[in-house]
DNA sequence: ATGACCTTGTATCAAGGA
C-alpha cells in the first residue's frame, strides 16, 4: 500500500498536475491540504475517472483538506468531536482497515501573533483526538502539513530559525506528544541522517538554493511503522510549471 | 530589507501563506 500527503496550494490551479501525478505514481491513497475549494466545487468526476473516491472538507479561499482513495472511506469525520474549529483543516477516515488522519496545521505566523495561540490550541485538540487510538496496536496514520520543524536536520537554517515560529518549544513539544503516544516519523525512521525538505519558499530562489523545510510528515502507529518499506519526498514535482510550494511525500507499506 | 512569490477574492490592492 502506498499513501501520499501533498499540500497542493489550490487544487483548482494544481488539478492537472495532480491528475498527471496520479497516472504516474498510482498511490492507493492521496491526502491533500490547502485545496482552497468549497465542497460544492470539488472536482469529484476527474478523480472518479481515475478510480479514486474522494472525500473532502473545504471552504472558500483558504484551507481545505481531501482524501482520495481506491477503497471506500468509512467512519468519516471532518471536525474534532469536542471543539468547533473555524477552519477546515481536519479529515479523518478508515480506509482499508487503517485510520487515516489528514491534517493541515495552522501556520501561526509569529510567536507574538494572535494566530500562534490558535495553532497551539489546534495541536492540543488534535492530541486529544489522537488519544482515542492505541498507537501500540491500532493501524493509524497521522499525516499532512504539520507546519512544525521537528529537528535541526529538517531546516536549511537551524541557527536563523532557532526558537522562532515552526521551531519554538511549545510547537515542538506538541509534536513530541505524538511521538510519546508511540507514533514514528516515517521519513526520519528510514533516513536518520538525511537533510531533505518538503517545502521551499516561492521567493528568493529558495528551491534552486535548496533553502527549504521538512514540514510535511507521515506519522505511523507501531504496527504500521513496522510494515513501512520506504519513504520518499517527490521533489521533482517542485520543478513543474506553476508548482505547489510543497512536494508530495509518499510512504509504502507491505501488505 | 517590515522585501522578494503565489493564490484568492475583490478590485485594480490586501490577506495569508511558511
Amino acid at each position: 500500500m502506498n499513501i501520499t500527503t501533498w499540500n497542493v496550494n489550490s487544487l483548482k490551479v494544481r488539478l492537472p498536475q495532480v491528475l498527471e501525478w496520479l497516472d504516474r505514481e498510482n498511490p492507493d491513497i492521496l491526502c491533500l491540504q490547502e485545496t482552497k475549494v468549497p465542497d460544492d466545487q470539488f472536482p469529484v468526476v476527474p478523480f472518479q475517472e481515475k478510480g479514486y473516491q474522494p472525500i473532502f472538507s473545504g471552504q472558500p479561499t483558504y484551507n481545505g483538506v481531501a482524501i482520495l482513495s481506491k477503497q471506500p472511506a468509512n467512519q468519516v469525520e471532518n471536525a474534532f468531536p469536542s471543539w468547533e474549529d473555524v477552519h477546515r483543516r481536519f479529515l479523518s477516515a478508515v480506509i482499508g482497515g487503517v485510520r487515516i488522519v489528514n491534517i493541515y496545521v495552522p501556520n501561526g505566523q509569529d510567536l507574538d501573533s494572535p494566530k500562534f495561540p490558535y495553532k497551539l490550541e489546534w495541536l492540543s485538540q488534535l492530541q486529544t483526538y489522537m488519544k482515542q487510538f492505541n498507537a501500540e496496536r491500532d493501524p493509524v496514520l497521522l499525516l499532512g502539513d504539520f507546519n512544525i520543524v521537528s529537528g535541526d536536520l529538517d531546516t536549511w537554517d537551524p541557527e536563523g530559525m532557532k526558537d522562532q515560529i515552526f521551531l519554538s518549544e511549545p510547537e515542538r513539544s506538541r509534536l513530541q506528544s505524538f511521538f510519546d503516544l508511540g507514533y514514528r516519523d516515517l521519513f526520519r525512521m528510514k533516513h536518520p541522517d538525511l537533510r531533505e525538505f518538503s517545502w521551499w519558499d516561492y521567493r528568493m530562489g529558495s528551491f534552486h538554493r535548496n533553502h527549504g523545510l521538512r514540514i510535511d510528515l507521515i506519522l505511523a502507529s507501531k504496527p504500521l511503522a513496522a510494515r513501512c518499506e520506504w519513504v520518499q519526498i517527490g521533489r521533482e514535482a517542485r520543478k513543474n510549471e506553476r508548482p505547489s510550494d510543497h512536494a508530495p511525500v509518499t510512504a509504502c507499506f507491505t501488505e
